[in-house]
RNA sequence: GCCGCGUUCGUCUAGUCCGGUCCAGGACGCCAGGUUUUCAUCCUGGAAAUCAUGGGUUCGAAUCCCAUACGCGGUACCA
């Protein structure tokens, strides 16, 4: 039969949910998905020192925004769709529950586990109690560096302390730590799924710490005896980790366990190739939510940072489900990946254009209201169909939607200011402005009042539009055509749109028209035309 | 230092397993031109990689082998 593959995400609470954390839950997610597996998440949270308050709940959150959904493991409530799953809430994090039958998923509630089985290891001759001070092993180690050969742990608590020794020290409640004890002249082989086979002497390997004297087991040991508890079958992670697989196969095989399948994913480089790193930019996933980038987007750039679907595929657009049918470790590259900020961007605004209009106001709202145009607006430019009339001439040129109204702040006034001069078409005299601002505001008089309305959710085509464009183009011909023949529609649509917007640079003065409406289209002319008196 | 992993346009990458169709394809960015005035969008075109370097195998190598260089990761009672 064939075992149902489940995969975990196993960050550490030190600070918020990491791009590059990202980048492995997406392929933890991308996998379980599918092969019809499970997706767990589980907290790695042994290191004290380095705990970071609220980190659990922010971690879980930033999944959850992004639609990464897990079934099993560490939850909150929100993030529950089926009332029926049992959750018990967590004693170390309160509002955090656990979902599952393969718990403790949060690591420091289940010291007692990995002690236990720390001492097995020891009862079966495969690691060892060291009571070595800090201070000894610091020395050892620059010792060994100064005479050039590899800092590994001398073994003196293994070779000097006789078991007698032992008992005395742990009934004296000396501090202590366990140590794995590794095999000599031995070359451990494993094949990494995204790497092909890799391996190591075991005669460079340090006699690593399982166990530390604060009596909270390392990374080595709960990882293993975790990912066996959680019946984990692959586990995916970063490259980092690669130098320490030989310790987690010999764990494996000390417990009598079968090792999981092992792919380490190629690291993200800032742009100068080093680790991705704050200081050059970024690196948590909400700094990019609060700059505007769609979880789409974030989803879909991430995605490709180390993967695409090969085979000559040009597409770059991919929905969370897409990447699902697509995704395989054999096109996961082996270098890293620098992040171009620039390419983000470009996906983003792919995504902005994308997505149903009436989900891009959802999603916009939060952003206008931080923006003075908006909340000084009155409040008839703050209806939603209003809104969304905007959203729908901005998507267009919106990178993000942190500048969302930015460019048709003009739509959000009921009086716009600007200098007269800007009226002026090229070299045109008063005069001629004034004519066609005249003519202008004639053709809008005249205009059917239908060509205002439209359904800003509308798939269809904006008939109304198309009319109103028609209408001017064909009077800009009809009276701004010179004897060569040649047309300058920009005597009758320059002053016409920065009339409309007060601006230099902006959407079509169709597209303002339309979403003013007849009224104030021809107030704000008449405005323009005294203006230039 | 030692161990491990990597290296195709500025960037993300296709192609590498199964050598010829690759004087290396796509995308972002950049440059130029075009469309309905401006900006943006969109469209068309362009510049951009001696496939890290050197050797070898072969009729033929980005693709196979070896060496070197460079980069990165690890080398903790951090994950």
């Amino acid at each position: 039969m064939k075992t149902k593959t489940r995969v975990r995400f196993a960050p550490s609470p030190t600070g918020y949910l990491h791009i590059g954390g990202l980048r492995t839950a997406l392929y933890d997610y991308l996998f379980a998905q599918k092969n019809g597996g499970d997706f767990v998440l589980k907290i790695e949270d042994t290191d004290r020192k380095r705990f970071v308050e609220g980190a659990v709940e922010n971690l879980i959150s930033s999944l959850d925004f992004l639609g990464l959904e897990r079934n099993e493991g560490v939850f909150q409530q929100a993030s529950i769709k089926n009332d029926n799953i049992q959750a018990i809430e967590s004693k170390s994090y309160p509002g955090v529950l656990e979902v599952g039958e393969f718990g403790p998923y949060i690591q420091s509630e289940k010291l007692e586990v990995y002690k236990k089985y720390a001492e097995q290891l020891v009862a079966d001759g495969h690691a060892y109690y060291c009571f070595c001070e800090p201070e000894r092993l610091e020395e050892m180690r620059s010792e060994q560096t100064a005479l050039k050969r590899p800092p590994i742990y001398d073994q003196y608590c293994l070779n000097n302390i006789t078991p007698a020794e032992i008992n005395a020290k742990l009934k004296e409640n000396c501090s202590y730590t366990i140590r794995l004890k590794i095999p000599k002249d031995e070359t451990i082989e494993f094949e990494d799924a995204v790497r092909g086979k890799v391996k190591f002497e075991t005669n460079l390997v340090d006699d690593q710490v399982l166990l530390k004297s604060d009596g909270f087991p390392t990374y080595h040991l709960a990882n293993v005896i975790d990912d066996h508890d959680m019946q984990i079958t692959h586990v995916i992670r970063g490259e980092e980790w690669l130098s320490s697989v030989p310790k987690h196969i010999l764990l494996y095989r000390f417990f009598g366990w079968a090792p999981p399948t092992f792919a380490h994913l190629p690291l993200l480089l800032n742009a100068d190739k080093s680790k991705l790193s704050k200081r050059q930019g970024d690196v948590a996933v909400e700094d990019y939510i609060k700059k505007g980038y769609l979880k789409e987007a974030i989803i879909n750039f991430v995605a490709f940072l180390g993967w695409n679907p090969g085979n000559g595929e040009t597409q770059e657009i991919f929905t969370l489900s897409e990447l699902v049918d697509r995704f395989d470790f054999a096109h996961v590259h082996k270098g890293g990946a620098v992040f171009d900020i620039k390419k983000l961007d470009w996906i983003n605004a792919q995504w902005i254009k994308k997505i149903p209009i009436s989900d891009l106001y959802q999603r916009s709202l939060e952003f206008l209201q931080t923006k003075d145009f908006y909340v000084n607006a009155p409040e008839e430019k703050k209806s939603e169909i209003y809104l969304k009339k905007i959203l729908g001439i901005e998507r267009g040129r919106l990178l993000r939607l942190s500048a969302v109204g930015e460019d048709s702040h003009f739509l959000f006034k009921k009086e716009i200011h600007y200098d007269g001069e800007l009226l002026r078409w090229k070299e045109c005299e008063d005069a001629e402005t004034r004519k066609s601002l005249e003519l202008s505001k004639n053709v809008l008089e005249k205009m059917d009042d239908n060509f205002f309305e439209f359904d800003p959710d509308s798939q269809m085509e904006n008939d109304g539009l198309k009319r109103i464009m028609e209408t001017f183009m064909r009077v800009a011909e009809d009276n701004f055509t010179d004897d060569a023949g040649k047309v300058d529609r920009g005597k009758l649509l320059w002053p016409l749109r920065v009339a409309l917007t007060g601006e230099q640079r902006s959407s079509s003065p169709f597209e303002v028209a339309q979403i003013l409406g007849k009224v104030e289209s021809i107030s704000r002319i008449e405005m323009a035309i005294k203006k230039i008196n």
